[in-house]
Order: C-alpha cells, then structure tokens, then sequence
DNA sequence: CCCGCAGCCTGCGGGC
DNA sequence: TGCCCGCAGGCTGCGG
C-alpha cells in the first residue's frame, strides 16, 4: 500500500525523529521476506545517524562510519516511532527495533512480511539488486517526456503494468498510476509504445503534480496507512477513479455520454478509468 | 528479451 | 455468531 507519497510522509517523520542521534541498540525477531542480517547489532549498534533519504519506495538511512539501511514497507509496512524511555512492549509483526541516545524506538511492523530491512555498503547503495535497476523518482529533476517517451516507445505492455514497473518509474503504485491516467486522460490499456507525443508530455506534467498533492495531504489511507505518528492520510477524498467504480466521474458530471467509473482487472490489479476521458484509441487512430 | 502471472503473507469484510 | 473465501497489493522468479 505504502507508494511514493505515503513513504515520503513517512520519511519525513523519520528525518525529525533521527536528526543528529546515535543507535544504541537494534533488535531482530522475525523474518522478512528479506532476512535482516544476522550481523544488524554487530555493524549499526553505536554509530551515528548521518542521513536519511528516499529513492521509489525505499528508505536509506545512512550511517556514520557505517553501513546504510535500507527498508522497503512492502504492502503493510509501518514505521512506529516512540518517544521516551518507558519499557517498550513491540507490536504484533514488528520485525526490527533501533533504540535511539534519546530512548526513541523506531519500529518496523509489516504483518505480510513483504517488506525488507537490509545493510548496503556506504556509497555503493545503488549497486544493490534491488536499487540498480531502479527507473527514475518522479520528483527528481531528470524525469521529464523525454525520459518516459525513452522507457516506454518500445513496450508492448499496456501503460498501466508498464507505469507500475519500478525500472519504468521508481515510486508508482497501483493507486496513483490509476489517478496519474485519469488525469492524463489515457485509457489504461493503451499499449505504452502506441501513446503519441502529447500524451507522453500529459503523463509526465501530471505525474509529480498528482503525487505532490497527495504528499500536501499526507498520503492515501484505505486501510491500515499511517504515517510515522500513527496519523491517516487524506488523500483518498482527493481519488477521483481510486475504489470508485459505478460512481459518476467528477471531471464529466451529468454528461449523458459518461457512464461513471469502470473497474477492470490488468494484471491481477484493479484499474480504475473513465471510458468517456480515457478512450480506448484516441480518435486519429479509430 | 519481454510479457503475464503465480506465489509470498496476513487481515479484513462479505456472504451464508 | 462464526466460518470460509476472496481480495488487497509490491516484487521476484518462472514459464510461454
């Protein structure tokens, strides 16, 4: 569940929560699907926090004289941050526990155990499998129509399951690919190297614009997200195709033509779409 | 190579 | 009331 936003409001407690402290102690139970490493105590106990960033879904946290941590949440990831220095009891699923210098808790709790919590080596972080291939963030500054019309013109995939590809686009989810279509007005099944130059330049306006908003509310919550404060998002009010099906579509209110919005099933994943706004051949090609 | 899909895992909600 | 089944979804790895 956590995509882009969510985990960027989740950084954004973490930041607070971790600036200028030391780990004094970490704690392994369970398994993930990635073992967190036998060895977490012996290389991050004591050493300073130096940074702590986002690239996709992934959180780094960058030790001083030490390794990085990297943690993906997965679909049911938690970060949990208590303050103080009170007996701490850990949460059903909670995987792995920092003690900060200042008595602060940082959990990791992810019932389905998708997630991961892992060592990279310092300054060699994108050399890991999992980051290497990584496509880029939408928010950084070199993601623009030149770079989509590049990853996507040879993909035969529709632009939905091409969107969710994380060597596409780091960051995408099932929610926000269905709201960054809608607002950019292509059918989610249109194979990706069938879309035209204007729509390339539609989708690549429109994405950092939909997943800055929902970072402004705080991310999407639908069932269990909260923040690194236990706080909800808002941004599923601001869904206008998101969970939506048979409701009238907010952009062509009481246009006889538009039906409301449809579901269909890509991949294994809900679609959500407005058949009106998001046709399935643009009209040059019909 | 490239695409689609099963499988991993748990909690929840609907239906009976 | 209680049980069971299906669904939710990120990512990998396999099969076509």
């Amino acid at each position: 569940m956590p995509e882009l936003p969510e985990v960027e409001t989740i950084l954004n407690g973490l930041q607070s929560a971790l600036a200028g402290r030391r780990i004094i102690s970490t704690q392994a139970r369970r398994g993930l699907r990635w073992p967190v490493p036998d060895d977490l105590s012996i290389r991050a106990d004591g050493k300073k926090i130096r940074a702590a960033s986002r690239i996709g879904k992934y959180i780094l946290i960058a030790l001083m004289r030490g390794p990085t941590i990297l943690i993906h949440l997965g679909m049911s990831g938690r970060i949990r941050i208590t303050a103080g220095r009170a007996r701490y009891q850990p949460q059903k699923h909670e995987h792995v526990t920092l003690t900060l210098d200042n008595g602060t808790r940082i959990g990791l709790v992810d019932p389905r155990r998708f997630g991961c919590f892992l060592l990279l080596e310092s300054g060699r972080e994108r050399e890991h499998p999992l980051l290497r291939a990584l496509g880029t963030d939408p928010l950084e500054q070199d993601f623009d129509a030149r770079y989509l019309s590049d990853k996507l013109g040879r993909k035969r995939a529709p632009i939905k399951t091409a969107l969710l590809d994380q060597h596409v686009v780091a960051g995408l989810g099932n929610i926000y690919v269905c709201e960054i279509l809608y607002r950019a007005h292509i059918n989610p099944e249109r194979l990706a190297l069938s879309l035209h130059q204007e729509e390339i330049e539609r989708l690549a306006a429109v994405t950092p614009d939909v997943l800055r908003e929902a970072i402004g509310a705080g991310g999407s919550t639908l069932r269990d997200y909260v923040d690194a404060q236990g706080k909800p998002g808002a941004f599923q009010e601001l869904h206008r195709v998101y969970g939506r099906e048979g409701e009238p579509c907010p952009d062509c209110p009481g246009y006889p033509a538009c039906a409301g919005i449809r579901r269909l099933v890509q991949s294994g994943r809900s679609s959500y779409y407005c058949p009106r706004l998001q046709p399935p051949l643009s009209l040059e090609d019909a």
